[in-house]
RNA sequence: GCGCCCGUAGCUCAGCUGGAUAGAGCGACGGUUUCCUAAACCGUAGGUCAGACGUUCAAGUCGUCUCGGGCGCACCA
């Protein structure tokens, strides 16, 4: 708890006979700057007391005693406010940030506990569109998230490597591929042998029932179709790990639902011994009626499995390899009966740990003028947005900065910061339309606004040239744009608690448009660098403070911060 | 038909889990540079918070219903 809290709080205890937990929720954040720093609503206790708030804020603004910390207290209709010391405070929050560097945000909460988070998950042999952006990011940022809090984080990429494409797969390419045999094979040939395959189907409709052989046959273990599958699988590794690079997003396993084939046959004996299973239109089922559900499907009447019998034994797999405290799906939120099911089958499986399975959903990605569809070639490839969006800066470097240092590499750091930001910076439940102009804008509220804030900072930093000292004069920093922006700064810790409690990456980057226009308003009306030594320092401090809340910031995110741009 | 999600300024979104006068950005219009990066800053215009009823001292926020949009609902993942 917050010490100006906590002081107000055992003021407030002492003549209310509330609880102090009680009191502590009561007390709010007054919406501007001149009401106070804190306040405490009276209403409730107007209702106990059956007296009207206002009097009874006048009355408690009269017995309560102001202290070193808290220096005035008002009634202002039904509140009461209270003023803090602003030098303590400043002092307080600059310290903390100067002492910690790197680590200002950062706790222990999570220290000794595990959290998988399964993001990305494409599949193989397709491109990575633009729509795939979000799991990937959303996942990556959350990974950051938690372990700047202390967990163990396992990101996991589970990988769309099995299923009867990949006999189509096969099928293509030994009819139509394999004379290109010699030549090194991309995804953009793997995935024209796929949309041929679907081409020649209409035609010859048996072509499915040779892909089905193919595909038993790779599942029994055939050399020849092991080894197409292995080699279409590294194509396509290859081509993802190209733009995972780009985007700095970072996995500890590849596992794909190959993986988990051979523990499938376990599973399902498990929860065939439980008694939850039975055959429905020659499918093996869990029958989930009883939860409104419909049935969660294990076995399909060719006997094979499904996405959801592979998820079940994964998750068992995962509990068992790394005994996680908590494990995230980053998985669309198409998928939300999917998830629903599965983690209702673990429960029903005796599994304790099937409410620390979370899905984190998210909104579709989709153009105007309807869905994304890879078959219609409906997509953008990322690859393509992510180096418009480096083109793109890069001319606005050339028109704006043309004398400054490693530009490509600037470019490149903003450019895809700014794709990362702008897919993070609204909260994930939401539906997203793809517009190529609102993804390039470079203005206003977008990664290279808060890059540029922190680039300005550096900039100061560096002509001031000398080493920063925490110990100014700090009654200086007494204007309410400096006053503000500190408050802000002091919130950075909790709105990581808050983003990890909700899954929330978004209320980062929110945080960071706010706490750099909060800087700008600064910047713009006061000069850092002056003849007045100790002014300079002081001001000195809040800038590096501010740069320090906007890097780890970011760093959080994903995205780099640049010292120049 | 049933279930879930969404609806706040022309557009894209915030709104600190029910509190004081609903805020930003983009777009529009007007302004700021002998001064630390103008990718910035300031100002003006723009709102029946989809609608109705309800709960509450207090509702954009909670509940019910209606309308509008999206997504799911048995052998794809």
């Amino acid at each position: 708890m917050d010490y100006f809290i906590k002081t107000i709080v055992s003021l407030l205890k002492e003549k209310t006979n509330l609880q102090e937990d009680e009191v502590e929720k009561l007390i709010e954040i007054p919406p501007d700057l001149k009401m106070g720093d804190y306040a405490f609503p009276c209403y409730s206790l107007a209702k106990t007391l059956k007296s009207p708030p206002n009097t009874i804020a006048t009355e408690l603004s009269r017995v309560l005693r102001t202290t070193d910390s808290i220096i005035e207290i008002k009634a202002i209709g039904p509140y009461v406010n209270f003023f803090v010391n602003k030098r303590i405070f400043t002092e307080m929050v600059l310290k903390k940030i100067n002492e910690e560097h790197n680590c200002y945000g950062s706790g222990n909460r999570g220290s000794g506990k595990t959290v998988i988070i399964d993001y990305s998950s494409p599949n193989i042999a397709k491109h990575l569109g633009v729509h795939h952006l979000r799991s990937a990011l959303i996942g990556n940022a959350i990974y950051n998230i938690y372990k700047t809090l202390g967990y163990k984080c396992i990101g996991i990429n589970h990988l769309g490597d099995w299923g009867t494409q990949f006999g189509q797969l096969i099928v293509a390419y030994k009819k139509w591929g394999s004379e290109n045999a010699h030549k090194s094979y991309t995804v953009t040939d793997l995935n024209n042998l796929y949309v041929k395959f679907h081409q020649e189907t209409e035609k010859n409709p048996t072509l499915e029932d040779e892909a089905r052989e193919w595909f038993k046959k790779l599942e029994a273990g055939n050399p020849e179709a092991k080894e197409l599958w292995q080699r279409f699988k590294d194509v396509s590794l290859k081509e993802f790990q190209k733009i995972y690079d780009m985007l700095g997003i970072h996995f500890d396993a590849f596992v794909g639902e190959s993986f988990y084939n051979t523990m499938v046959e376990d599973t399902v004996t498990r929860i065939k011994e439980k008694g939850l299973t039975r055959i429905s239109e020659q499918a093996l089922i869990v029958d989930l009626e009883t939860y409104n559900m419909p049935p969660c499907l294990l076995r399909k009447k060719d006997d094979a499995t499904l996405y959801a019998t592979r998820d079940i034994a994964a998750a068992e797999y995962r509990k068992k390899t790394y005994n996680f405290a908590k494990m995230l799906y980053v998985v669309g939120s198409e998928q939300k009966l999917h998830f629903k099911q599965v983690f209702k089958v673990l429960e029903l499986m005796g599994y304790d740990w099937a409410n620390h399975c979370v899905h984190v959903d998210f909104g579709l990605m989709k153009f105007k003028d309807g869905k994304m569809s890879t078959r219609k070639g409906k997509v953008v490839l990322l690859e393509d947005l992510l180096i418009e969006a480096i083109e793109r800066i890069k001319e606005i470097i050339e028109a704006k900065n043309p004398s400054l240092e490693h530009k490509e590499n600037v470019a490149k750091e903003v450019g895809i910061g700014a794709v990362i930001f702008a897919d993070l910076s609204t909260k994930r439940n939401k539906d997203v339309v793809f517009d190529w102009d609102e993804v390039l804008n470079f203005e206003g509220e977008t990664g290279p606004y808060v890059q540029y804030t922190h680039a300005r900072l550096c900039s100061i930093l560096r002509k001031y040239g000398r080493p920063v000292t925490a110990d100014i004069p700090f009654e200086l920093l007494n204007e309410d744009e400096a006053i503000i922006l500190i408050k802000n700064l002091w919130r950075f810790p909790s709105i990581i608690l808050k983003a990890a409690e909700l899954y929330e990456p978004s209320f980062i980057s929110n945080y960071l448009i706010d706490v750099c226009s909060n800087l700008n308003r600064f910047y713009n009306a006061h000069r850092v660098l002056s003849d007045e030594e100790e002014l300079t320092m002081a001001r000195i401090l809040l800038v590096d403070a501010t740069r320090q809340v906007i890097k780890n910031g970011l760093h959080i995110l994903g995205i780099h911060a640049p010292e120049q741009m």
